[in-house]
DNA sequence: AGGAGTTTGTGAACGCGTTAACAAAATCGA
DNA sequence: TCGATTTTGTTAACGCGTTCACAAACTCCT
């Protein structure tokens, strides 16, 4: 009698996709694109899986959670298809962003271009430093920390990214709750503790780093063997 | 009688570290350095899980493929853990990269301070446009591509980071595995095929957005309830 | 010396994710 | 119409990762 984070309830409704296949539905979303740009408007789920990287068995088991919008015999209308991962994603409307910390990393992140295409818009950048509040970056005004708040619901915005030193990402993620902010993406080295209801992920670029060291490192020892 | 990657080989050896530990081991090291500069000496399991935001059981059978550097009753001595996971992830010598494009991303890579206390060390900077190569970026000249190899073995750099646009990384990664390099980075939004003992990670900042949309998505449907 | 208390290291159970395998459902040609 | 062929959707097996729970090992106090 344990209760089941099942993928689907009781009443047929697809809800509660696992986090693993989240993760991969905006590679599908892109590899379908891809195909849309080379003109294909019809594939299978060997083609798809090969274009996003994967086995196709997962791929089908993937989509198996959003429904059953294949055709067995002849495959996956590429567009039909794309447009289905893109509701279930919410990829039908634009998510607006606040940034917050506009250093070396912050302002890269606003003047990516490539977030457009995906549904995310930065929509708001703030810092604490006076010396750049009020200065433009990739055609934004940098606004205060202390008007977070206020531009939080004015824009109706939703998803923060802290890009502050360590030190501040604590205190810039009450901020963000306290705004109203309920999904965090946090790029500091450094834990935050939020309340129930609001996500955090986390991007730690050095870990990626160690974790390749690591392998290398590994490599070394057994080298001679594999170059024998 | 088929054959494992066990964590333990028969003669005893520590080896094959499961990916999901070797992913949470810099992040005790962090937790650890935390410590040591609270002047704490010796922690328990409980106090280390906390300081890493990570459950106590897991951290324990993490330190348990490295060995048994506990004292039971007692917990462990900071500095002499930190040495043994620095050492077990490669951390007692630095790891140097090369970083291809230096474009917004790559500037704010080459500038980040934060590398060089995890052991990693950006040796050198590379790009394709005439108009970037020769320039200064945190005080390193940025060198052709073609130079690559040259670069590579010289400086005796074992990691690449891909920072161009999706539509060069598969050249780029190509030329990164000919000038011998075993471990990437791929910032790019594109899959890149390489031959077997080089290592992949890629890093994609518009998926973590999009699952945060999702899950935002989701919650939008169930704050009456949740709010309720 | 011995018992009470503390904390590690690990065996075992459990759950999630991956993959193989196959029945069901479609197309196509004869 | 029917059999051969293709490809999906799904079931079942397997492996990895997480977590609980506890014996083993240590300290400390009397
Ligand atoms: N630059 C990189 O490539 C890189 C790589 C890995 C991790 N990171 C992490 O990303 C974060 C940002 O890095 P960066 O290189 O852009 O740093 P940075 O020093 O260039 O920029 C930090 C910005 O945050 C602002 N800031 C400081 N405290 C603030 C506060 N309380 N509220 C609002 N803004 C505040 C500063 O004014 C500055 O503009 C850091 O935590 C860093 O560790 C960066
Ligand atoms: N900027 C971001 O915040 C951000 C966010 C997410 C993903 N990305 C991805 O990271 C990559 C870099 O992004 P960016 O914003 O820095 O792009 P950018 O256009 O600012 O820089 C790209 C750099 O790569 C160089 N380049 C192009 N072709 C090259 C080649 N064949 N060899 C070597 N160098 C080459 C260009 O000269 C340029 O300097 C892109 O793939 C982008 O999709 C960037």
């Amino acid at each position: 009698m344990t209760i089941l984070r099942s993928p689907r309830l009781d009443d047929g409704t697809a809800r509660g996709i696992p986090d693993a296949t989240v993760a991969r539905l905006p590679i599908y979303l892109r590899a379908l694109n891809a195909l849309t740009e080379r003109g294909v408007s019809t594939c299978s789920s060997n083609e798809l899986a090969e274009n996003a990287g994967v086995n196709p068995a997962k791929l089908r088991k993937d989509l198996s959670y959003l429904g059953s919008y294949g055709t067995r015999g002849v495959g996956y209308d590429v567009e039909y298809l794309r447009y289905q991962i893109a509701r279930e994603i919410g990829q039908t409307q634009d998510w607006d962003v606040v940034i917050v910390g506009v250093g070396n990393l912050g302002s890269a992140l606003s003047a990516y271009q490539g977030f457009s295409t995906r549904g995310i818009r930065v929509a708001a950048l703030v810092d604490a430093d006076p010396r750049r509040i009020g200065t433009t970056i990739s055609g934004q005004t940098v606004s205060s920390l202390d008007d977070l708040g206020a531009i939080v619901s004015e824009r109706n915005i939703s998803i923060g990214i802290i890009a502050t030193p360590g030190t501040a990402a604590q205190e810039v993620a009450d901020r963000l709750v306290a705004a109203g902010i309920t999904s965090i993406l946090n790029f500091a080295p450094a834990l935050v503790q939020v309340p129930d209801g609001v996500d955090v992920r986390k991007v730690d670029l050095s870990i990626e780093l160690q974790i390749l060291a690591y392998h290398e490192q590994r490599k070394a020892g057994t080298d001679k063997v594999v170059n024998a």
